[in-house]
DNA sequence: GAAGTTTAAATCATCGCTAACTGTGGAAGT
DNA sequence: ACTTCCACAGTTAGCGATGATTTAAACTTC
């Protein structure tokens, strides 16, 4: 135990198994020309003396170092943080590291954390953007994957919204829904906009001969507090001019949506249905629990994951398929509700 | 536009400024010795090249590099997340970067990814333990401090969550309770044993000599399921023999509980107070909102990377004072309850 | 058994940066 | 005028690991 601390490097584990640095540079590099007698020695040395390579020196030969940054627009919105969650562990599985960053959904931000995470030169980086433009440029030495939500000109990973969006279109559709409101997200973001055309299109086109529709669409943030707020507004009218049906952009709108009712005493699912989109843990949860459309998020943070390390010439999946969640803030068309 | 893309180094910027690599190594660490006109060429050339020290380099030789660790057990747990998120911001404030890793709450898990961030000597890492005790040995290179649970023998960041919860008893016993039921969390954590002996402790003082008193202790996990479960065994018995209050130990439990006693059709807070501990955003987006126990999070957050940058003999604060959240599920006792 | 071939381990330059040390010219001291 | 000191910039030795290249040894082959 003396006091200087002084870290052992593989000169240290050289001299005590009485090879030169490069053998022992080897056998960690689990390179095969490293016959049996010595290749034992070394690692018995590694194991006396506790070795730990020094990744800050690998780094600097290499070039790279075994991180992956994450850029995401909030860490405290459910949808996230279960990607966030669902990255990590399987970056963790590779022996990767991530190094987390939150946008706060501002471009500007944005751009500084990237540029701090490039810095450090990972082997890739994950980023769910704040928005559809980008104010830095992407770098050349690191390889950049959209998640969620697009980027020209780069890899990405994304689950099929638009026709997940028009899953519950159709079964709104199918519970015999005409009077429908639509909760957006930011018009200017492209999520916002393919789940809203995703979801107005496949309404409109089962409706195409049906004179009693009525959809309207209003635009928020995909937070609790704008799907409160919008819900409030849309629900303080007379009943017959109220939506039988209010369709969310994201889960947290529709919880907001769920309180706004509750607030207004308005019965879910007796006098109005409730839809939601990404089943975060939460949707199980609210009173009543949320029908909604799943992402696959588990899956695309994998295949996020296994896209970097592959490369920067692996190809992306385009796969991923949500599917609608039943549960019971959806119910059928009252024939009362009809009459109105 | 060359396509070997080599990066410039600090060897590039020195020859454009016709100076050596020793003085622009000085005015990047902002060393005073470097006068006026050499300065300022350095600093253009830095501009020209668009130079960015390399990092890696840099954290090999000072054997310290711009990161802080962060283990929590859980990244979905929206106190967590929060946590996560106002650390984050409070180390790129600094212009640090986080690593984040999760232990899901297993020690064995816990060791692993200690291990893995310490071999990337980061600045300091900051630890929300899985459990009380670890499993692996304290690093003597990098400093850890622990974070809203206890770790005997380092440093710590906490809230009195003692005084915190106190606060909720008090305000159970003020608003006339005294059939009250309290949902613990894992009975072998400290955190849990000292939220339980906050609120138990001041409860029993409070009712000394109130024969009326009735306190029952449950123990589940801190999440939504456990404390849904729990209350429903709870309130599936005759309305006499109820509690009148239920707290919970987290805001997760409280909201699975709210959602109990939704599905039980006992309405709250009129047949049933509820009352959580953490704050978290949700707790304000349930119905009824969740009169809960705030934890000065952000603050918290804030200090823990200060003490980390102020190096392993700062001291940390221990002023950090839970406040009481009044919202609406909680009510005065009414008569007719009192008479069962 | 000598030359050629394969194989295993040693050597050492290098990654980019920092800081300790060195060198140099000019102001101050005597 | 000659040393003494600064003040400032230049030189250079690593930090610890890697891997291309070199060296040494073992093994073929005729």
């Amino acid at each position: 135990m003396r006091p200087p601390k002084k870290s052992v490097t593989i000169h240290d584990v050289a001299k005590l198994a009485n090879v030169s640095v490069g053998t022992v540079s080897r056998v960690l590099a689990k390179n095969e020309t490293v016959k049996h007698p010595i290749l034992l020695r070394v690692n018995q040395s590694i194991a006396e003396l506790n070795y730990k390579p020094n990744l800050a020196a690998r780094a600097l030969r290499a070039k790279r170092v075994d991180i992956i940054g994450l850029i995401l627009p909030d860490i405290t919105n459910p949808f996230f943080a279960q990607v966030a969650q669902d990255i990590e562990k399987a970056a963790s599985r590779h022996g990767y590291v991530v190094i987390l960053a939150a946008s706060h959904n501002d471009t500007a931000i944005e751009a500084r954390q990237m540029s701090a995470i490039v810095d450090r030169t990972p082997a890739g980086i994950i980023l769910i953007p704040a928005a559809d433009h980008q104010e830095f440029t992407m770098p050349s030495n690191v390889q950049v994957i959209a998640f969620d939500r697009a980027i020209a000109g780069i890899r990405g990973i994304y689950a099929d919204q638009r026709r997940g969006i028009a899953l519950a279109a159709q079964y709104l559709f199918d519970l015999g829904h005409r009077r429908i409101d639509y909760i957006g997200g930011p018009p200017q973001t492209r999520v916002a906009q393919v789940r809203e055309d995703g979801f107005t299109t496949q309404l409109r086109q089962l409706c195409a001969n049906d004179p009693s529709i009525r959809l309207r669409v209003h635009h928020g943030l995909f937070d609790y507090a704008s799907g409160e707020k919008i819900a409030r507004e849309i629900l303080s009218v007379p009943v017959g001019q109220r939506p039988t049906a209010i369709a969310a952009a994201s889960d947290q709108q529709a919880i907001g949506a769920l309180r706004a009712a509750r607030d207004l005493r308005i019965d879910v699912p007796g006098e109005l249905t409730i839809v939601g989109f990404d089943d975060i843990t939460l949707a199980d949860l609210v009173v009543p629990r949320l029908t909604t459309v799943r992402q696959p998020a588990t899956e695309m943070a994998e295949e996020a994951v296994r896209l970097l390390l592959a490369g920067p010439d692996a190809k992306a999946r385009s796969d991923f398929h949500c599917e609608l969640v039943i549960r019971t803030s959806a119910a059928p068309l009252r024939t009362d509700q009809m009459a109105k």
